[in-house]
DNA sequence: ATTTTAAACTAACAATTGTTAGTTTTGTGA
DNA sequence: TCACAAAACTAACAATTGTTAGTTTAAAAT
């Protein structure tokens, strides 16, 4: 995440404040000094507090609604488009290191965008139903309750953005292969 | 959760609504309004908001580490002491459905209680870990970062608590065998 | 060099925060 | 019935919150 101007600078940092403390926690003093500002100027550049968090989150979800429906609508293999959903998540995840945990705990402050996040999300999931509802027709996946495999995947992926920056040895694409494998193939011999 | 005392019920409201909007986002105010009572009355059986916090939270943790040590020194093969640690999450989730959010996501707002609480989380982890390597060692699961089976395995089960109250039709039991099946043995045909 | 614009500052605001002090009500056991 | 303890109340506090107004400084454009 490449900052530009101040702004930029400011939907950052604010995004790593939230991932410490959590949205609410995090005051506009805080966030302030992290830039290096007096809370006044920051009011130069936003126009309040939500319009960071409404940015930090859209921006993400945007992209994780738009990359998986590329993903259901697109050419391949079910078990390759599984891969792909995997691999997304980790790249997100990876270029969006703080904002993911807005994203995950932080949406519920959202005032005007909150039912939009909700809408993106809503069909984020449908997308991956979907996809999970063909590989059963195809007799690809295992005759599980849908539900109980969208979540179990979804869980660890929406988790990602906790260890991710832990494990920056692990390379991303050994990443993505080893937890692709996990989630889909198991991890019992 | 049966409510017994005032402050029980004090202490499940409030982790009810701060699973709602967060610890940090509750006021005493607003607590008080859910229990239907005046914020200043709250103190005659609290010492303090932390104190609600600290117990929430440091009732699960406890019971969490308490029991993978137990299924760590236990009897058992290794698939069945995966399954168990499933079935212990479920379980524990089940019984803890608003506490669980805390324990994710507000534990940082702990004070003197955050270190305990770290150490709990990182022994907990360390026998989960324990149990895995040993699965690899009796070659019983694939050659896998053990990382990533630990934390692919505890992202969903960290979830659990945002979506077993919607799937309350999925019977606990059937949700423990098919959650087991997903994450052990994967999806794939 | 001068004007204009962007971005920092100081000071303050009204509202909200957790918490305390002191008082009144409620319920229980003697 | 009375006394006592538990638990509610009102009122207020000091601190902190997001935000605004007005001003000064720095940078860019003319």
């Amino acid at each position: 995440m490449k900052v530009r101007t101040r702004k930029q600078e400011i939907f950052y940092t604010a995004s790593r404040l939230f991932k410490e403390k959590g949205y609410t926690a995090v005051t506009m003093r805080d966030l302030a000094a992290a830039v290096g500002v007096k809370a006044a100027s920051l009011y130069n550049h936003i126009s309040s507090k939500e319009e960071i968090l409404y940015e930090v989150i859209m921006t993400i979800a945007e992209s994780f609604t738009k990359g998986i429906e590329e993903i259901r609508f697109g050419e391949g293999a079910i078990k390759d488009k599984l891969s792909l959903v995997v691999a997304q998540h980790v790249n997100l995840t990876a270029n969006h290191p703080y904002g993911m945990a807005s994203l995950n705990n932080d949406w519920m402050h959202l005032d005007s965008g909150k039912s939009q996040y909700l809408k993106l999300r809503n069909t984020y999931e449908q997308h991956f139903r979907e996809i999970i509802k063909e590989g059963k027709t195809q007799g690809i996946l295992k005759d599980i309750d849908e539900e109980v495999i969208l979540f179990s995947i979804l869980g660890t992926l929406r988790n990602l953005y906790l260890w991710i920056p832990k494990k920056a040895d692990l390379d991303r694409d050994k990443l993505i292969e080893s937890l692709g494998q996990t989630l889909l193939e198991g991890i019992e011999k």
